[in-house]
DNA sequence: ATTACCATACTACCATACAAGTTTCTCTTT
DNA sequence: AAAGAGAAACTTGTATGGTAGTATGGTAAT
């Protein structure tokens, strides 16, 4: 009689996992930009078929991480200055929205989050582990969004943001300043458990647009890696 | 010799054509919250094969237009609160600092365009067009952007904004506030004539919030079609 | 040496076949 | 009549085959 769930209860496609691994490679620049991509290079990689491949394909095209040039071939995306300066303004607009929010009212349990996010960045930032500091960082603004619940915002802004992400792993290659991204971190912890949503607006603003300065000079080092 | 591009300047594949296509009608509400959509099905009125219907859907879904539920069927997604809301708050924040930086400087092309998009509007609202005039008020919104180099903004966006037209679509249904809508349009544009951006601002969050605390009558009167 | 041409080996696109899970209906049993 | 078991008709997921367009390399003609 009843239905019900039956099984499944986190089932993930290959497709949505190949999807991943290829995502988390393009943006960390595992695969570089302009990277030929074959789907049947792919599908021997993976050991699974062209189907699964190609419609990961499909996803990471509508993102723009790919280029998908029919009967030619598929690309690993070049990097595209004018994508990542209106990721930059997109984030620069939301981030600073959503501390003020924050600044408001944001759960206990949320700062907390907060506070040991920042004890890990710390103790990467001793470490020198540089990958991990990476996805604290994306954790850090990821907890901001979701302690206002404001989580798609953030999983939307990310489609576009994943470009301004791998200019920022191109500019950290050879320039480290965790130092300075972990202080303005805690700065805006402190400014929102004071509740001053001028000094946390500020500070973020200034925190997101760090390095943006940076772009011209990228783009001249590694120009064939940029469009 | 040159191998050069020998074809399709402008070759729309059919997962493309698909896709478009679905999308345009579920964000109308020509399809409704909730219902089924069978591959085959989709196949058959499109005389295609599964393949690219798969493929749209596949890009269907990661826009959270559609739901997939593996090995039962894909129904086209009931209209998230959650999701409406957090789009009229990106929507909110980024078009009032679009229209800040449309008073700064905006192209005399776009002013132009956007005059004429006015005309057209006021055109459709005594024909009482409504479907038009659904088209002209999204095209004076993606001026906006455009103007300010602010294209793959708004592209981005649109992926959440899609499920706040889809409540939009549905307010309208029976309850027409056009005139007022047409009405704001022209003052914003006067605005930013004027360079005057703290009205701008101001009309356009205005704007963008008007029917926010319809959202829950909405629900009430047609539950079935919200999650 | 250079150019034109053609065969070949790619590519992605679409169609089809098979696999595995879910729902629904029917028939049997009580 | 009600309930349970099982077959059949769905569903999406994955694999594979065929097609058309593109790039490449070799060959022949100039």
């Amino acid at each position: 009689m009843k239905p019900i769930f039956t099984s499944n209860i986190a089932y993930r496609s290959v497709r949505d996992q190949v999807y991943e691994a290829l995502k988390e490679q393009i943006i960390s620049l595992s695969i570089l930009p302009g990277t030929a991509l074959s789907e049947n290079e792919m599908a021997a990689e993976f050991k699974v078929s062209r189907t699964p491949i190609r419609e990961s394909f499909v996803r990471l095209a509508q993102e723009g991480l790919v280029q998908v040039l029919p009967q030619r071939g598929t690309l690993v995306a070049l990097i595209d200055r004018e994508l990542v300066e209106e990721a930059r303004f997109m984030r620069s607009q939301l981030e600073c929205a959503i501390v003020e929010l924050a600044c408001q009212s944001l759960a206990e349990a949320t700062l907390q989050q907060l506070d040991h996010n920042l004890q890990q960045q710390k103790l990467s930032l001793e470490q020198e582990n540089v990958d991990y500091i990476f996805k604290l960082d994306q954790q850090f603004h990821a907890l901001l969004f979701a302690g206002v619940n404001k989580t798609n915002t953030w999983n939307t802004m990310s489609l576009l943001t994943a470009h301004l992400d791998r200019s920022r792993k191109l500019r950290l290659l050879d320039n480290y300043d965790w130092q300075q991204i972990y202080e303005q971190h805690v700065e805006i912890v402190e400014a929102i458990k004071r509740k001053d949503c001028t000094t946390a607006a500020a500070i973020m603003k200034q925190h997101i647009n760090r390095g943006q300065d940076d772009l011209a000079a990228l783009n001249e080092k590694y120009p064939h890696y940029f469009a």
